[in-house]
Formats: structure tokens, sequence, C-alpha cells
RNA sequence: GGCCCGUUCGUCUAGUGGUUAGGACUCAGGAUUCUCAUUCCUGCAACAGGGGUUCGAUUCCCCUACGGGCUACCA
């Protein structure tokens, strides 16, 4: 399928919120990459945040994943459990001189900041043994800095191209807490290696990140693997999508009712194009047609719009078992007590005009209880007199005596009565429609007049002649 | 402040040194229909601005503007 060998990759979400728009867009890009060129897909929490991560949200997150079906190789990797590994890396990077102990408050460190300079000073880069020592013995807390030289990196992102950066725009960052903990930039680089993996591909908010890292790779003697930074999902102000900015989890988008492929579909439309006038893709479809080449830089604004319109479109081509099985996974109640059969026709009459598994729910009502209540806009328009009583208790007459219950015999009575009272078909279909389901609008009404059945039809219809007597 | 990245209809995008700048969503109008929806047709709507290079730039270069990212003992 590709040239390039044993691809690995990893998805690695920090367990501090739940799986969200732009990071479930990385995992799939991740996900379409991996399986497009026949490679690995690994999961890796990075947990190393021991303040703000939670098991809750490690749980939701794969959750969701799973409910999306990105479904990862072997176990997931947790960062917290190789502790011990980035504390021997740290130790070897001071031993080797890499890196050096700061000594730096936070409080200075802040000061500096706030009066414009923006870069670690290099106060403690040249420390004597003996100051080491000193602040040491002192019992002075600590972080460690890796020791960045002169020069510049450069490397090739398979979608911003050509990177170049000086080092003198890199500080000597941080790469342990002063509780001995490591921090982001060096725990990326030790697993990404110890996994092998081959291709790095993360937002682009992790791009400025690069060169740090890759700093870390050559004082380690590490083969550097290739990037691939994927823009961001911006909100409608244009600004980065994200929790705080109210960026919806995906655990949401299950209870909206909407399709996983549906979901993943307009997720790999954002950022990427297939490179035909498709826009609808399983996802079996989108792991062949996946190329990072064809993503592009610029951030896409999320529109619910367009995905509702995908959501649309994924139903209407969605086999009726698997759209009930969907909807009760959100409404394990929907239907109970009603034959699959029955089940099945009123998903089938509901297809075209239903966007998402709830709208199904929500408008299914008057196929399992009478109406209770008669849209009023409706009422006004289409029942306006007692002519309308008349001519709709001649049409109920008439259907009670209608052996053959089916939509071919009900919609012939209803024009031959229609013809008979000289009155429009139109005059006497709107009236039943609403005294039947309540509402100004639905499947065709002779098909769901034969589903319904003649008793309950029958009953609906006398309740209506009794709410609508205008006089 | 510094560094990096980006800029085609409102949104997602295609595209090229010479095109009537294409498609999709949305919106408007029409056809079909028992309504709504679907479907089909039509329409509205874009190359951020200014300089170059060139016979010719939306396309190549520079500047400006705007937007985004990073600049954390977050990831």
């Amino acid at each position: 399928m590709s040239d390039v060998k044993n691809t690995k990759v990893r998805f690695a979400p920090s367990p501090t919120g739940q799986l969200h728009l732009g990071s479930a867009r990385t995992a799939l890009f991740n996900y379409l990459f991996a399986k497009h060129t026949n490679g690995q897909f690994y999961m890796r929490i990075e947990d190393t945040d021991i303040e703000r991560s939670k098991q809750k949200y490690v749980d939701q997150i794969c959750a969701s994943m799973r409910w999306l079906g990105l479904d990862w190789d072997g176990e997931p990797l947790f960062q917290s459990t190789r502790l011990d590994v980035y504390h021997s890396v740290i130790k070897t990077l001071l031993e080797t001189d890499s890196a050096y102990r700061c000594f730096c408050s936070k409080d200075i460190l802040e000061e500096a900041r706030n009066e414009g300079l923006f870069q670690y000073s290099g106060t403690c880069r040249n420390l004597s043994e003996d100051d080491i020592k000193k602040h040491l013995n002192s019992g002075e807390g600590f972080v460690v800095r890796l020791q960045v030289p002169k020069g510049n990196t450069k490397f090739d992102d398979m979608i911003y191209g050509s990177v170049h950066v000086d080092h003198q725009e890199i500080d000597d960052f941080i790469i342990a807490r002063s509780d001995g903990n490591p921090t982001y930039n060096l725990v990326v680089v030790v697993d990404d290696h110890e996994m092998e993996i081959t291709h790095v591909i993360r937002g682009e908010d992790h791009i400025s990140n690069t060169p740090k890292q890759i700093l870390i790779y050559n004082v380690l003697g590490f083969s550097i693997p290739q990037f691939a930074h994927l823009p961001m999902i911006l909100g409608p102000d244009k600004k980065r999508l994200s929790k705080r900015h109210g960026a919806p989890g995906i655990q949401q988008f299950k209870d909206d009712g909407y399709l996983p492929d549906a979901l993943l579909n307009y997720l790999a439309l954002l950022g990427w194009n297939p490179g035909s006038e498709n826009e609808i893709f399983t996802l079996d479809e989108l792991i062949k047609s996946f190329e990072l080449d064809q993503v592009h830089k610029k951030g896409a604004v999320y529109d619910e719009v367009k995905l509702s319109w995908i959501s649309g479109q994924h139903m209407m081509r969605m086999g009726t078992a698997n759209i009930l099985e969907g909807i009760h996974e959100i409404n394990s109640e929907w239907g109970k007590g009603y034959e699959s059969r029955y089940l099945y026709s009123v998903l089938d009459q509901l297809k075209q005009r239903s966007k998402s598994l709830r709208e199904f729910i929500d408008q299914s009502s008057y196929y399992f209880s009478d109406p209770e209540s008669f849209d009023e806009k409706s009422s006004r328009k289409n029942w306006k007199d007692d002519n309308t009583n008349t001519s709709v208790n001649t049409f109920k007459n008439y259907l009670e005596n209608i052996e053959n219950w089916n939509s071919e015999e009900i919609e012939s009575a209803l024009r031959h009565i229609a013809e008979e009272n000289e009155i429009s078909a139109g005059k006497l279909i709107h009236p039943t429609r609403l005294a039947l389901s309540g509402v100004p609008s639905g499947p065709s009404l002779f098909a769901m007049m034969e589903l319904l059945g003649k008793d309950v039809c029958i009953r609906r219809l006398n309740k209506a002649l009794e709410t609508f007597p205008q006089s």
C-alpha cells in the first residue's frame, strides 16, 4: 500500500479532560495514516502532570475512542508507570553535562518575564561544582534544564515543509520539575524512541516544541522520526477550538445522536481533501483515500451545520437494523413493546427526514402513542370550520369499512371522498394528518396510516372530531 | 516583545503564469409531492491590500495588514 515500512504512530492524549473535537481529529489522522500504510496505531496516556491527570478522563477518552471506532494496537502506555526510566535519562543528561541544575526560584523567573525578558537568562548555566554543592546542601529545590548549544536546527515537516530554527530562539528549557518529575518535552522523546514511533503526527501547536525535542534526540543519540503537524480546528471566532472555548466533548456527539462514521467523515474533511468531489466516506473508504500530503496548513472552522448534513447523508445510507441498534444505544426504551418489524417500518418512513438518531426519537412519538396536543398553527389553518368535521367524519366512516387496510386502499378512499364532497384532496389530507400525528408534517400520510393500523387511526380521528368542533 | 505558521465565496475546499476561478454546506427562487424532508434545476457569493518579476499574475518574490501558534516547574 505504501513504500514506508512498518509505520508506527501514536495518539498521546493527556487525561486532563475528556476527548474533544481537536484531539479526536488528531487521533483520526494518526489512525488513518497507520491503517493506510498497514502500520501500527498506539495509544499513550501522557499523565506526567499528576495534579491535573484524572483516571476518569482516561476512562472517558478510551470510551470515546472505542465509540468512534478508532481501535488501538496493544495496551495503552501510561507515562506515570515509567518515571524510573525518565529519572535515569535525566541523571544521564546531568552526568554528561547536557543538562544542568537550576536553582532560580519561580518568583524570580516570573518577575523577569513580567519585565519583558521572555527567555531564561542562564543564571545557573555555569555554576561551579562548589556552588552547586552549596545550593544542594542548603536544601534548595532545583529544576533541570537542557543545555541548549549554539547553532540551529532544521527539520522537514510532512505538512509544513522545511522548518528552520536558530537556537538563540530556544532557551534552556526545563526537562525536570523541582519535584524531580520530567516534563513533556523530555518524556515525549524518550517514549517515542522506545515505542519506535516512525511518524509523529500531532497538532500544529507542537511545531515549535519540535526543535527542542530534536535537541534531546540528538543528545541522547536517538534517531529522529518524521514529523507531521496538523492545522488547528477553529471556533466560529477563528480562535483555536479548545475545552476552554467550549469545544464539545465527543460524548456530546454521541448523546446528540450522531453516528461515529459521520463525525469521523466530517472531521476528516477538516483540513484534508480526498482529491475527488466525493464528500461522503465510510471509515474504510477514508483509510483507502487518506494521504498526509493532502492535508493543509490552514486552520479550519468547525461548522455544525455541515456536520449535520453529512450525518443525514450517512443516515440515509445506513441499514435500518443498524439505525435501530444505534437508537437503542442512546435510548433503550425507544419502541419498547413493539415488534421489530413495526419499528423497522417506522424507521424507514422517517429515514430521509432525520439527520441524527436523536431526530428519529424526537419525530417518532406518534407511532407509539396518540398525540397529546395538536399543532396550533396547523389547527387554525387546516381545520377552520365544521365543514372539515363533516368531511373527516365521512372519511372515517368509509375507513371503517375498508377490509384490505393498505395505503393504496386508503388513498383511493380519501380521494374518492374528496371528490364527492367537491374539495381538494389536501383539504382532507392535512386535517387527517393533524388528527393522527398532531404535527403538520411527516412521512406519506397513507403509508403512515397503513402502519398505524385501522383501529388506531379510527380512534385518533374520533378524538380529533371531538376536539375540533368549531362553531 | 521575539520566533514560527497561515490568508480563494459566510463556512469547508478545488485550481492554474493566460479559466466565464470549479465543487460542497448554508441561504434565496423554481420543479416534483398530500405536508415536511429527499431529489433535481437556477441563483447569490471569493483569490486580504500594496509593490515588484512578467507580454500577462489568484498563481512566483517582497512589504504591510489581519488571523493563529509557541514563548509554563501544561501537554
